[in-house]
DNA sequence: GATGAATGAGGATTCATTCAT
DNA sequence: CATGAATGAATCCTCATTCAT
């Protein structure tokens, strides 16, 4: 192995991971504007041509994170869209489950959730699907007959994601909560309100 | 009267609330960064350093709409705690009133409240305080014998606020929801949750 | 009297000499560039516009100072020149007795002295103008044979005005001379040098 | 070779060096406000950005040339001192050597010495230490009983200050003297004044 | 005699991006 | 694979100065 000029010889794959993860954590840190090239190649021991080697522009970096994010979330919701029903399980634990999973995402990535759920433009539009596949699941499970048809289910599903959004960031991400522990509160709130006993 | 100069012998108040004004709008439309002066005074059909005879820097325009935000968001919160008691409603309709109050201002204000209440970094501490303020007023019902002792009102509020900024982006700003209505709907859910009858 | 608003009334001469004063002490002490007109006005508690009622442009009244300087010191070195022989004193009597004018004039206007003797650019004309009346006045002196032929009155000239220069800001602005005392001892430096016994 | 783009691939050091002669011109010919980054670097026939690319600010290149005639100064000083008494010169003779190789300095940077010995605002500051040094030296000398000890050498070493200062700019800048002459008659007129007959 | 309001013209600084090697 | 050197294009901010009253 090469090693006279430190990042000489180092994979170029190498350098890409690691200017797209410095970048994920300044653009959390610091926005997408308060964010510089040059602050994430100097953090990355490399320089500002080697950047655009690996990289389009600024926007595109950003947006790779986005989509990374993105990609991500939209698997969980399906999946566990796709797991209700395998098993025997009741509905608010299934709900639990895959919203556990979700948080466990945010949890493990939290700059990227910072950048997909929080900073960037197209927060809006993840959020938006997410609240649509909600929205969705839901339905159907009024026609089942498990919730009360009254209820305005987009209303509930965007509040969800409300909910969601908050409590990532100030029980998951100040490590109050775990994603286990907060997903089940959350489903309690959304089920029963604030008037039932929480031991059940 | 000379007319030339359009400008000349305006009123400065006048001026300055102009630019205020415009400011909010792009500021709430492309955030800090993206805003710039140059644009502020054009719409105002000023010059830059009109701008700067008013206001020190484009921090401090935009300090000056967050405190104008952060004033009258604590005024509310308090009023609504003050107007508790006052007289013999239940409690629900007390709730509901002093949040269509805060949606009413949102909706009145729309840039201002993007900018205070999701594009600032203040905005952080703008909603834990007011969270803060929601769990002092749900921790007193609860002694009253309001609500189970049991629940977290650390997650309520906190959820509360999160529900508040989703219904505010997607219902209320989008038009398809009053003040009103949508406070109504967001007690009820908090209340009951999802499985009782709407109509009560 | 009109006393309505404050400034109302007041004899233009005066605001104008306020002005000016005001003006020479900003100019000596942040110099030209360093000095804004705005500072000016609001220290004489006046509006900007006035201040160009009574003055063409920053450089005008800067020019102003100058010439003010110019033609008091052009007048007394003038004066130091035409009392010479006038009585009986010895020459370095004579000498000393006009350099305590000078000195004594800079001293009570260290505002415009800073200015027309060490700031603006024409001070260099204005001590070149000086070194070589003082020439003139040495080599008349020479003449009449109190001085070595040999020696470089230009030399001395313009040493003299690098000495009064020098002492002027260290001494005699510090407080630590008076004129008199000061002027005495530059004479009695450039006509013995170190090597004399001071009593004399 | 591409010369299209004329600079690329300079040496960085280069052009730095080259931006620094050009400012310290700069600077000394129209002072610090009078001074444009755009025309430094126009005659360097770089961009404003490079500029920033060596230099912090227009403060910072500023001090830069004031330090840089700061040291060279002092360094010039003590070794005017330490080089005093290694052989048997005469007092004379080795203060007018030290004299001229701080003139030789200053005709040879005429630049930097118009910056730090008469522009700078920290000018003040130097002179005034180099007066000390100065002044100690002489002190030495009168307790060797070289100098009558009732002569105020503070006076005389900030005369001489004055008188250096002085002649620098109108004999030595003028190209009227060469600095070993310059120093040999300041010399003189210091230690005998204008009584003495010159052929010494 | 004085001013509230406004501006033309410029100057320092920043940052994403690109050559040539 | 990587970089030293450089720049185009902005953007904030300042200040002397003027107009209409």
């Amino acid at each position: 192995m090469n090693l006279r000029g430190r990042k000489k010889g180092a994979n170029g794959q190498e350098s890409r991971a690691l200017l797209l993860k410095i970048a994920a954590d300044e653009f959390a840190h610091h926005g997408f504007h308060g964010t510089k090239i040059s602050s994430i190649v100097k953090k990355a021991q490399l320089t500002q041509p080697t950047f655009y080697l690996y990289f389009e522009s600024k926007e595109a970096i950003y947006q790779e994170l986005v989509d990374l994010f993105h990609e991500k979330l939209s698997f969980l919701t399906k999946k566990s869209r796709l797991e209700e029903g395998l098993d025997s399980h009741s509905l608010p634990i299934q709900i639990k489950h895959g919203l556990a999973n979700i948080l466990t995402f945010f949890m493990e990535n939290q700059s990227l959730t910072r950048i997909g759920f929080f900073i960037s433009p197209q927060s809006e539009v993840i959020k938006k699907q997410m609240a649509k596949q909600i929205e969705e699941n839901l339905l159907s499970e009024v026609e089942k007959g498990y919730f009360n048809p009254n209820i305005d289910m987009s209303m509930v599903s965007e509040g969800l994601i409300g909910v969601i959004e908050r409590l990532t960031l100030t029980k998951l991400f100040q490590g109050e909560k775990e994603p286990e522990a907060l997903a089940r509160e959350i489903v309690f709130l959304f089920l029963y309100g604030m008037n039932v006993p929480r031991e059940c």
